[in-house]
DNA sequence: GCCGGCTATATCGGGCCGATATCGACGTCC
DNA sequence: GGACGTCGATATCGGCCCGATATAGCCGGC
């Protein structure tokens, strides 16, 4: 998802400043499933403007820069819209973690332990933060929907990488850590 | 992850060419949590065999480019277990479909339910290819530990879509659908 | 007074990727 | 036999993304 239409998105909600789009982005409702950087926020911005979809409000500010508060227009809202209406591109999930684990044979038992241990540390902070959001503030039937997907991955995972901390350091081939199957050799 | 640490990887396993690799990358074991294209993978090659982590053997070819078949080094292959040593970064996710449901108020229901069809049919696809790949050959220790964990999270989402799909386009607020909290607005 | 965090504006160089280019081998279809 | 698409193979390039960096005032804690 490119970061123009994830900040058309963030505006479609009020206006904002670039400051303001990225602690959304980074500490709101998307956190779970969106990321965008300063450097290609400002960027972003610069290039809706120039194309027309946003206007930005200037306030001065003493001896720093002007405050630019960003919002849409008209065709910033139709454009919005045009990108609700397209077919998503696929979920993507990336793990540098399960990169390591493809390796756990070369790794020693304590610490492939410690790796899964620490990632079940990532997760349930995770899931924390998702709980917190939930029930500390009144969320709209979207931002519903996706703490919810959000919160069944991250409690799937919790569950799998538990399973996985009790034993000793043998992983189960299923999401079922009952079912037991053979391992081979790769390639 | 980058993807010079991709290409170590994918070596540590046996020699290849680039375009074995990237078949790998997109086809293999790790397809459900790593990407790479070609015009990183092959740039990446060209780095690792300019610092001596990598090197190549040719092939010659009638009419074409020579066939380069790499291997590492012992330099790479102590660069790569001093990657696999490392702290892995966080694990992402990336979701333009839930980016558009965050938007759900703004879409119609018949709009909302086509789109949580699709990716449910996205993410059952993405399944049987995981299913496929369970049965149909041995594993080693860490690729069953990375398609269980990859299956857990797929199945999570399907059970997550599924209930929603089966509903008119109510979304319920947690992983668990019997459970209801009333919705209300943001920001 | 110093320090760290917060709120703000940005830029830049390096890395990533989708599109593109090139080309022979192979199999299918007409 | 020719056309076509796919596969296996080598790459490059322009545009996008991002972490690091720069600047700087306000605020609270020590």
């Amino acid at each position: 998802m490119d970061v123009k239409a994830l900040c058309l998105g963030v505006l479609a909600k009020g206006p904002a400043t670039g400051y303001e789009i990225k602690k959304l982005i980074q500490d709101g409702p998307y956190q779970h499933f969106i990321e965008a950087s300063f450097g290609s926020i400002y960027p972003s911005l610069s290039r809706l403007a120039a194309e027309g979809l946003i206007e930005a409000r200037t306030e001065p500010l003493e001896g720093r820069p002007d405050k630019k508060i960003y919002s849409l227009t008209p065709q910033g809202r139709e454009a919005f819209r045009s990108i609700l209406s397209r077919d998503p591109p696929e979920d993507k999930f990336r793990s540098g973690f399960l990169f390591q684990m493809m390796f756990a044979d070369a790794l020693g038992p304590e610490e492939k332990t410690a790796k899964i241990e620490g990632k079940l540390a990532e997760y349930r902070a995770r899931h924390a933060r998702m709980v917190e959001k939930r029930t500390s503030q009144p969320l709209s039937e979207g931002e519903l929907f996706c703490l919810g997907f959000g919160e069944s991955l991250v409690t799937a995972a919790i569950a799998y990488l538990d399973s996985h901390a009790r034993r000793s350091a043998a992983p189960a081939p299923s999401p079922a850590p009952a079912r037991r199957v053979r391992a081979g050799t790769a390639r």
